[in-house]
DNA sequence: GCCGTCAGAATGTGATCACGTTTAATCCGG
DNA sequence: CCGGATTAAACGTGATCACATTCTGACGGC
């Protein structure tokens, strides 16, 4: 039971405070933290589908009352992250092979054109995201060859996310996340099924090379082929209810 | 003041009770309903953009405490329908340029395939819908002909949504959902400005034509033009700022 | 007439409590 | 050893309160 408190510590690991807090002027309200982190342990899969959370289990773990608890479970979910069961209770929300194909189709209608507005940021702000994405798909492959399936599917959603957040298109941006919030928890468990093996010829290179080179056409075709390689993944990895 | 307060009366209004609530079982939640009537207004344009909400503001228009309030807007600020001020104060979302473009692109990568959706339903179901569609049709043009700039936004929004919710296709239809939340404010201000005599050229005719014949293709394009057509009246009525 | 100041009203946020329902555990009879 | 009933714990939800911050508008000096 110790155990298992651990982990979930882990799970909603707190923000690395080392790095720089850039808005030094307000302080965040308590409740957006809360969703942020919980947010992130979502969409890199640290949350199995059917977890059940709790407004009270949520503001124990992360030290805080209900209240930020509830407003945090309430936003992911209308996001489509948690599910809320008839009698009223959350849980991280379940996979269907109906839902697989519609998170699959659009995922592919969104994240390859979301990604080809990244070229057209000035040539300064494209290498340095390319060198940050270099860096990101450095620790992932290393990630990769540990056969750590929660660090590859960090980075991973890391490597993404940041190409989508350069492409400054924040409407696409929060259609995007909201699918990936749906697909992250199904993920996981779909690696760490598979293990890492199976992972290590992503499209990622040809992804920085084509924002390198300016061509928006190749890049979305990368973007194309990493998605439907990942998403084929996950249909290999596929058994019902889970 | 007291006419101020008639109009948001009549703009929260409560759903039509007279119509059978199909969930009996069980009652539903204060903040659910509080969500839902408040989402309808906004999809249908019956809130200017840049309106200011408060919680407790809310709470008394319909007469609840101000948990469910609470609720209800940070639901709809995560779903891009409000927007959350560096102060923390609510406000309907307002539009820029870049953000129409973003929303325009992302209706026509989304919705016409949506609809597409629609076709795969029995032939039964099919007729049945294209009834409604045609019904809701009528009254559109009816307010279109009476120069009801309200009415017309309901019935258009009812027309989609009646459409797309016939398609099965949650994920998607809650990614729709979320762009219309963002589009229906302003939308109403630019129909308000341009009137209902620009309107009358929808292509909603050729989409239960599609419809009823069963041709994805032509429902998916009928659906297209039909956006873009609404889209460009939005360009030709558009101003900054608001 | 204009702008800065300042007091009062309004607001977001977090905490806590109460109530009815739901889930889990316990116990008991077979 | 098992299954159903009963009791206890946990939960979602709504209400209310307190506090710090922010907005509003009036007032007064320039």
């Amino acid at each position: 039971m110790a155990l298992k408190k651990a982990m979930i510590m882990t799970a909603f690991a707190a923000p690395d405070k080392s790095s720089l807090d850039n808005n030094p002027s307000r302080p965040a309200a308590v409740h957006e933290e809360v969703y942020q982190r919980l947010r992130r342990a979502i969409i890199s899969g640290q949350l199995e589908p059917g977890r059940a959370l709790s407004v009270r289990g949520l503001a124990a773990e992360f030290g805080v009352s209900a209240m930020p608890a509830r407003e945090a479970i309430r936003q992911l979910a209308a996001q489509g992250a948690l599910e809320i069961t008839p009698t009223r209770r959350v849980a991280v929300a379940r996979m269907t092979q109906e839902k697989l194909d519609e998170l699959c189709d659009a995922r592919l209608a969104l994240e390859p054109s979301l990604a080809g507005r990244a070229v057209k940021a000035p040539p300064a702000a494209r290498e340095a995201l390319a060198a940050t994405l270099t860096e990101i798909d450095d620790a992932l492959d290393q990630a990769i060859e540990r056969g750590d399936s929660a660090d590859y599917a960090k980075y991973n959603s890391e490597f993404h996310f940041a190409l989508y957040e350069a492409a400054g298109a924040p409407v696409y941006l929060g259609l995007v996340e909201s699918l990936w919030l749906q697909t992250g928890p199904f993920m996981r468990v779909v690696i760490g099924r598979l293990g890492t093996s199976s992972l290590d010829d992503d499209k990622h290179k040809e992804v920085v090379a084509a924002l390198r080179a300016g061509d928006a056409e190749k890049l979305e075709a990368a973007v194309r082929e990493d998605i439907m390689q990942g998403m084929s993944n996950i249909v290999r990895g596929y058994s019902p209810d889970v």
